[in-house]
DNA sequence: TTGAAAGCGCTAACAT
DNA sequence: ATGTTAGCGCTTTCAA
């Protein structure tokens, strides 16, 4: 009878139709509506057809606000990086974006800068909003997973394992390639290598310094750690400063692209030639490494292939896998160019 | 008496605390607890002091599921965009992101890879989600936009402005300086230039495509238009197959920075030199085209000022303003850097 | 197979 | 100034 008791006829209701003015239209309960509507199979040919068609004929939709309070969930995947103005990060909000809207679900996207209270805020803030899982490329510390896991928000990590709280990892092997990079820099003759990258102990950027560090204590040389941030600028004024020092790198390792086109507007303001006075090897691949010049030699990530399987991952546990976290490396791969003056070698 | 029926106590019941929990705890009503979280000031200073207590001992979190549905509001803004890996769109969304973060916002991203459909069902998934507002940066037919208004949902549009659908646009003034750059090399000599582009005739690009076309007849040339869909491969694909022609052109006009970038290297793989064999200008000043060799000369938008305001436009209509749609136009500018072979012109 | 009805947790209109 | 209460529109038992 709340059809009846309904004093107000859909055509005069205002705004747009609910469920029940559906219902009302096709002559059958809201309850019916709802499941055709969420293709539950039991239900009459005859009333399917008749609520497709009222549902069709008021331009029906259905409002998710309700149903997000009702399902206690959002279909929304939250993806949190530090920079989305950094190509490597793009490309994964990207994917993603791609993956979660074939799922039916939509992305809120966060950028940390790289701070960790920021990124704490970012993933309490998306707990809050009981999104369905969370994509996340950490910086800073492990802040709020304890209380996502709470929650059973699925968290995958990509390009670092977390520590405190036990979520699926997608890494890129950067200790390896890095330091294969390195020595290759050592064997073509380089005994002053230079790594450019923050100071973090956080994220891929340290396990690319290991990989660095590795290579030069194997070789008995000194490690030249200097600064960046992580970013553009401020790699330029670390690159600029270490090319005045009495005894100036002649090869430089940087831990990613943003950097790298830092260090290179400062080898080439200081007057410098790559890679003849200076040579280059830089982590990630952006679509303009090729274009320099001279072009730039270095280690790209399948940031593609990664940011599928972290996708992948979320949605193994929003089917209910229980299994213990996986972590999933994958190879970064050397792309020698000529900024490191070494292509002669094999 | 609502706290004696309810049967459990606030610490045996499951899950994150309610609001109705933190009201027993502070032996207030919900109504109290919520006018203290909103910041309505007519509270009790002893009781508001109960209420934050209880709600912080109880670690309670509002559920933004249940305020959305009865606010009928998400608390988002939706920012939709041709593709997130261009950085001039990067760029745009991070901007967007961070203001919205400190209006209590968050950013809904979506990718519409310059189709009309899928910009329409964008739009219509932002409706459904009832974000407070729409930062759009048009590709194809402005479909969707009037349903936005039925729901009282502000858009802005960013770079283009809408035909059907009155929405403050916030566009850049690419007729004219487009035009200007086409001149620029006219006036160097170059009798054989062409433009870099789509065949869009929907969104910012159509714009520069009327500036080179405008420019290009007052001098009474005759046109090339060649495409690229807005990318870097089919930008190269096409270059590639321009310069192969009987008469391959001597200038390009490249409508973006991704074409830029497939224009480039179609260059150098020809085996053709820039400024000398054909001199490029570019729209767009991404952060590499001072590194290329030799470096870009580009017309660079003011990304983050253009952002800034489609935001405050959005804050604006949010805030209650019924006025008529404004249209702002930002300026391009020409930055002269060696590609044009025109450094030494005024 | 279908319908009635009970909430989901919060805000706001109304009552005190 | 504070409390009571009626929904927001939907999904999902439970009963028929």
């Amino acid at each position: 009878m709340a059809q009846l008791l309904d004093g107000t006829s859909p055509e005069t209701r205002p705004g747009p139709a609910r469920i029940l003015d559906v219902a009302e239209l096709a002559s059958v309960s809201v309850a019916t509506v709802s499941r055709v509507l969420n293709g539950d199979s039991r239900v009459n040919h005859e009333l399917r057809e008749r609520v497709l068609a009222s549902a069709s004929q008021l331009g029906y939709r259905p409002n998710r606000l309700a149903r997000n309070l009702r399902r206690r969930q959002m279909d929304v995947i939250g993806i949190v990086v530090p920079d989305i103005e950094n190509p490597h990060f793009a490309a994964m909000v990207r994917v993603v974006e791609a993956i979660a809207l074939g799922l039916g679900h939509r992305v809120l996207v966060c950028n940390t800068d790289e701070d960790g209270d920021r990124q704490a805020a970012c993933l309490q803030m998306l707990a809050d909003e009981r999104v369905s899982g969370i994509v996340l490329s950490p910086s800073g510390p492990d802040g709020g997973i304890d209380h996502l896991r709470d929650l059973a928000i699925p968290v995958v990590t990509i390009e670092r394992a977390l520590r405190n709280g036990p979520a699926d990892a997608v890494v890129a092997d950067n200790v390896a390639a890095v330091r294969a990079a390195t020595r290759r820099l050592i064997d073509a003759g380089h005994t002053n290598i230079a790594f450019v990258g923050g100071y973090s102990r956080v994220n891929a950027i340290s396990m690319r310094q290991r990989g660095y560090l590795t290579a030069i204590e194997e070789a008995g040389l000194a490690p030249v750690l200097i600064g960046g941030q992580f970013l553009c600028d401020p790699a330029e004024v670390a690159v600029t400063a270490l090319l005045r020092a009495k005894r100036p790198a002649s090869a430089l390792v940087v831990a990613n692209n943003l950097m790298a086109l830092g260090a290179i507007r400062a080898v080439r303001r200081a007057g410098l030639r790559i890679p003849g006075d200076v040579a280059v090897i830089a982590v990630d691949d952006p679509p303009w490494a090729e274009l320099l010049d001279p072009p730039l030699t270095v280690l790209a990530q399948p940031i593609h292939a990664m940011a599928t399987r972290a996708v992948e991952f979320i949605v193994r546990r929003l089917g209910g896998d229980q299994s213990p976290p996986v972590h999933d490396v994958f190879p970064l791969k050397l792309i020698v160019r000529r900024s490191c003056g070494t292509g002669h070698l094999p």
